[in-house]
This record gives C-alpha cells, sequence and structure tokens, in this order.
RNA sequence: GUUCGCCGCCAGACGGCCGCGUCCGGCGCAAGCCGGCCGAGGAAAGUCCGGGCUCCACAGGGCACAGUGGCUGGUAACUCCAGCCGUCUCCAGUGGCAAGGGGAUAGGGACAGUACAACAGAAAGCGAACCGCCUGCGCCGGGCAACCGGCGUCGGUAAGGGUGAAAAGGUGGGGUAAGAGCCCACCGCUCCGGCCGUGAGGCAGGAGGCAUUGCAAACCCCACUGGGAGCAAGCCCAGACCGCGACGAGGUGCUGCCCGCACCGUCCGAGCCGCGAGUAGGGUGCAUGAGUGCCAGUGUCAACGCUGGCUCCGAGAGAAAUGGCCGUCCUCGACAGGACCCGGCUUAUCGGCGGCCUUUGCAC
RNA sequence: UGGAGGUUAGUGCAGUCAGCAGCAUACGGGUCUGUGAAUCCCGCGACGUGGGUGCAAUUCCCAUACCUCCAA
C-alpha cells in the first residue's frame, strides 16, 4: 500500500479550508474535531489539513509535533478509508505527552463517526446558497 | 553545601523499516517517479537595546518628544563588554587607623526655580528652649553670717534627657556662671594654588572656624544622542477589473506644531467616504558573512584587535520540511522549532565533558 | 512585524505629584419574622513575582511572568 505523504496530500490555501468548514461531516472528541468534506470525485486522494491554536497549544514545539503525530497516522491508515475527502483535524485541547496512540484512535473513530453523519451547511459566506450542494451522500462511504 | 569560583564545549548513541523539505542528476507530454547530498538552537524564545539592508527629498532648520548620564578603552554600534575611579557594604587585619581581599553600585547638577519630608517631637528648613543647666532680680523659708533651699521672672546656654530616618560638623582636651569652633589637636567640609595621572580622580600643603538637611529612579536644569518606516521593506515579470453615487480645494511625502523642499491637483477636479467589480500567480530580495577554527608573529592589565598562513564553511520553507514504529545499550535524555540577517541583554533548561588555579573563591 | 494597556478581598472596581489600603457585591454571625427575602449592625478577607532608589513604595525605576487589545 503506498504511505507516501505527497503535497497533493494536503490542504494548502485558505480556500480548500474554507470549503471545508462550508459544508462538511462533523464529529468532535475530547481532543480534536474532525470536519469531512466530499471531494469532485470519489477516485481523487485524500487530503488532510490540520490546526492547531496558540491558544490550545503554547508552545511551537508540541504544535509541530502534533501535527506530525496526526499526518503519520493519515499517511498510513486514515488515508485510504476517507478517500475521496478533504479532512481538516482542528485541535480543541492538548492530548496527554504521551498520547500519540490514544490521540490516533479517537481520529480513527472520530473519522468514522463523520462519514456516517448527514452534511451540514453553513451558509454564511455569499456564495453559500449559490452552490447546488454537488455532495454525495456519506451513505455511499466503506 | 540541590543548580557550589572562573573559562570553554556537548545536548542520548547505534541499527532496521516507513515517511517529509530544498537542491543536484536521470526518466516522463505532464502529474510525477527513481537516485544522491544536505536539512533548526544555545537559547532558534522574550522583543529589552544596537546595527546591517531597503524605500521614503540621500534626509534640511527650530520647538516639542524620547533616550543616555563617573572616567578611559573595545566595537559597525549599543541600555553591551573590559579595566580603572568614587561611594556603600562584608571579611580579614590593627590598640586604633592604614595597607589587603570579596560583593553591590542608573554614580552629572540641590547658592535657576517649584514640590514633598507622614507619625512622633519644643523645634523639620525665611532654623528651634519642652525637661534641664547657669548669672542677675523679686518674694518666701532657714541660718549670727558667708550662704543654702523653694517659687516666680528678665535673660544666657545646643553639653545632657527625650522624639525622629534625619536635630546643623564628629571625637578628645582646654575654657566658662553654665555652655558653645569660643580656643586647640586629629578627622571631615569649603576655598586656594602645587605635584601626580590621558581622565574620573589621588596625594601632601596652606587658608577659612565651618548652618552647604535630604530628595533629581518627583518636576526640572545641563551635556550628549536620536529623521521615519519596516523583508507583508523593496525591486521585476505576468494577468484581471478599472463602474456608480455623496463630499470636495486642497492632498501626500514625518507621528504633535511651525518653517522649508518635492510631487499631485483646483470643476475636463487630486483626494476621501459609501457601494459594486476584480486580483490575491511567479521571480528576486534569500544567505559567503562586521563569518569559523587552528598556528605563528605582534599591541594590550583586560575586553578586543592587527599581520601572515592554513582550514571549515552545505537549512532557506511559503499553511510552511527533521517524524513514526521496532530492537540494543547507557548515566533513561531538560528547555525548547528557523521565517531578512547579524552583535548584545534577559528569561527557560535533566544532565554530561574538558581546562585554569603556590591567589580556594560564592553562601552559611 | 510593529505598537498600546492591564494585574489590588471569592468577584467587579476605586486609590496620580510615596506615609490610611478603600467601595460594591458575595460569604459568616446577629437584628427583624411564624418562616424566608429586603432593611439595619458586626465580622472575614487583597496590592502578580524578583530586585533597586528612598527614612518610608500599591504608588517611582528596572527586570520578569501572565492576560487583553490595536495596525498591516
Amino acid at each position: 500500500m503506498d504511505q507516501r505523504f505527497p503535497p497533493s496530500h494536503r490542504l494548502h490555501h485558505g480556500r480548500d479550508y474554507s470549503r471545508v468548514f462550508n459544508r462538511q461531516h462533523k464529529a468532535a472528541g475530547r481532543h480534536v474535531v474532525v470536519l469531512l468534506r466530499a471531494r469532485e470525485e470519489r477516485a481523487l486522494d485524500a487530503r488532510l489539513g490540520i490546526m492547531v491554536a496558540v491558544k490550545t497549544v503554547s508552545t511551537a514545539v508540541r504544535r509541530h509535533q502534533l501535527k506530525r503525530w496526526v499526518r503519520e497516522f493519515f499517511r498510513t491508515r486514515l488515508h485510504e478509508v476517507v478517500r475521496g475527502y478533504d479532512v481538516v483535524v482542528l485541535f480543541r485541547a492538548d492530548p496527554p505527552p504521551e498520547g500519540h496512540q490514544l490521540l490516533s484512535d479517537e481520529i480513527s473513530a472520530l473519522a468514522n463517526k463523520a462519514l456516517a453523519t448527514k452534511p451540514q451547511g453553513q451558509s454564511r459566506s455569499r456564495d453559500g446558497g449559490r452552490r447546488p450542494a454537488p455532495a454525495r451522500q456519506p451513505t455511499g462511504a466503506p
């Protein structure tokens, strides 16, 4: 199985994040919130974005470490599970210092939970209602 | 003796698998793939100072404002560093000083002016008499008298008591009715000239009997320094849209004000406000520099230079790269992640290594 | 990257040219009432930390920690 993590597997622009926030499958856990949004084609690779606020984690070293943990889990396992989706992992609290495995389990559970929910729209932007909602239903997800 | 004198260095190691970023080479129409090199710190941090570099008139004058404040040196520069001076303090030492050692030190000016000094105390800043001490005078009492005691009063007096953080030079002696720099010695202070030192200052001498209280990290005065913005600075390439309405004679370049200068504009209208619309792509700046280490010579107490030779110099992203798992070992691994770049300061930090001490420090 | 401000009682705030630490509310006790609230009286409790200046520091200065806000 391909476990690489090229630039095409990442979210690069603020617009990409905004798209995920506008219409997403959401599941919140103890430490993170997982947001999913279907891409145009099912066959497209999943893309990952990670958000860690300075307020939730104060030191830069810890923020980098958390991002690396999430990336590692996405690269090895989560990538195949959420194929065809854009994923944003938003931290809401700092996990325990040695909580790498714990965090991976939490994200895995939240991703599956989010796939099972209906997409929620946030039509606060001016083009929110213009788009005819091309997102497919999550019932088709594996 | 749990961060124990001074100086310097390191920041778990090795192996395997998977993975990330720039660059180079190869392949591919392209997306990308394969291989290779390299890939965070001593603080990268806080942003407390100082520069470099850019653009704004190559940067102007004055006020305001801000900063600095012993001297000399170092440095590109500094609120940095070194040495020295003064002051305070501790140790040691002495009969007492002095010589010696450690530590702290934002340390110009208080006859330019203003403000403040609570409480206590008689008096606290155009200097003071509460208790005392003393001469004289009056009254009373005692005594033959000299005189003694008490009370009152006009004065003298800063030695003693008491208050205070601070009471007007200090100590000792002389002197006096009692006292007092009133006089004398030493110390201190002020002034004068002399010598030494680049200087801050130091040394001894002479003169003056000596009301200059403290506070300027209160305002202030003096001297010196400071133009503004910041790599999202700035430069280049490519590309899109450049419409409507209101106000409008000034606007912008420096922040508060004045002057000066430059540019744009004064109804064919700069600018600004409210909408609408569009773009937010690439390159450069972007890393070889006030560089690093060693050796030799040389200047210096030192900080730090100078000359010559050799050596090492390899992060440069653009939502943003150093990680995960497994194994072995040990002393079980701290604080912590570049974003234009340097020099300092400050703060965080499990530990380990080396050097220097005939000066054994720093604290108890 | 550049700049501004704040930290005082459990909570929200006063306290400018230094000598007292205050107000409201909350809390505890009492008063009142058949009970509770309101009222009235009493009480409890604080200057972020470390240095410096000064006789004396919440106040002035320096450093530090944390928080908030602004501009691009």
